[in-house]
DNA sequence: CACCCTACCTAACGTTCGTTAGGTAGGCAA
DNA sequence: TTGCCTACCTAACGAACGTTAGGTAGGGTG
């Protein structure tokens, strides 16, 4: 009942729970909003102490935008052993549900990284983007085959529908709350929508 | 050949000229991240002067804000009026041009708009929050009532489907490029995935 | 016991921020 | 010519910012 040992504590401390914060922090207020003394009032220590895990507030965003992408990349593989062999609309509703989860269910990070990348320092973008390039790869691959397989609308241009998709997915950040709505029927509509369209 | 009168000047200068400056600085920077010297130094003035048109800097924002509403709803009313008896279908692409037009080809209100509003200082965001609600809810009552005559879904939660939309439609303020692309072809390509999905 | 390393703290540095008070050049009106 | 109004300017204010240098309590190790 009580916490164990080793894994996950109930109240983290050190350097995770500073990152954690933090990609809440940003997540809210945005990069240039949210100030480090906020950020250390919040996990009980003075600004400065922040500098004993962090090189700067570029760097630590840095790394926060670096955790979105592996919590992203790391539900992205789940997704595609889990659905190796299923048909094409069940194997993207698993992406989509896979992403979602990543936006949701799996700490700030990458929920903070689809809301602060835009307006980043250049410098960390950098860093950033082609990490960003691979995961978005995996997804155009992914719709490419699906495309080349008969599954897709041959006429569509697979980086289009992708970049729609994922607008409309993390877009949903804003406002879908997951209290009160369920992340697989959510994942199912918006797959449906993507897949059949709203039409009758 | 020369401009001529009143309307519009090539050049506009005072007011509009900050706003749209500021508008477009927002939408780069974020509001906390781009200052008010930068502004200024941008439309050849100093920093303080801007005070002689605007009462702070929350008030600036506000005003872009209700101006990036204005710019929507103008474009709905026209999309309104000139698709009064056309087929479903084509009335939603008629509307998603409108929003499209809306964020990338009437200043950069609206865009500044979708992508600083989130972060915005709570007391801008109690003035601007009944005024996009009023220009969400013509869609959803759009929506509403071609569900009501059978040519949407009967099934799909109309509320979810217009923020899947808008999340599509404003995300792509982050990678169009209206140099490369264009609108009309965007606004039927969006519309098609929308309507009749990407499945084949 | 002596030592050291971790994880903070205090206190300040210089810079930048939004903002304000008071001044002024130029045009238009009487 | 005098006076006012518009549209700026200069100069500074206090606050907040990211960041740094130096100090220190406490636990673990020899």
């Amino acid at each position: 009942m009580a916490q164990s040992a080793s894994n996950t504590v109930l109240v983290e401390s050190g350097r995770d729970r500073i990152l954690d914060e933090a990609a809440a922090l940003f997540l809210r207020h945005g990069y240039e909003g949210a100030s480090l003394r906020q950020l250390a009032e919040t996990v009980g220590m003075k600004a400065g102490s922040l500098y004993y895990h962090f090189a700067s507030k570029d760097d630590l965003l840095t790394e926060i935008l670096r955790r979105g992408i592996d919590v992203m990349q790391t539900a992205f593989d789940e997704a595609e052993t889990a659905s190796a062999d299923v048909r094409p609309v069940a194997r993207v509703e698993a992406h989509v549900r896979a992403h979602l989860s990543a936006l949701f269910e799996n700490g700030p990070y990458t929920a903070a990284h689809v809301m602060t990348f835009r307006t980043a320092p250049e410098t960390v973008r950098e860093v950033v983007v082609p990490l960003r390039d691979a995961y978005e790869a995996r997804w155009t691959e992914m719709l490419r085959l699906l495309q080349a397989d008969g599954a897709i609308d041959p006429t569509v241009d697979v980086n289009v529908i992708r970049l729609v998709l994922f607008g409309a997915m993390n877009a949903s950040v804003e406002w879908f709350d997951t209290d009160r709505g369920n992340l697989d029927r959510f994942a199912a509509a918006i797959t449906a929508q993507f897949w059949n369209g709203v039409g009758a």
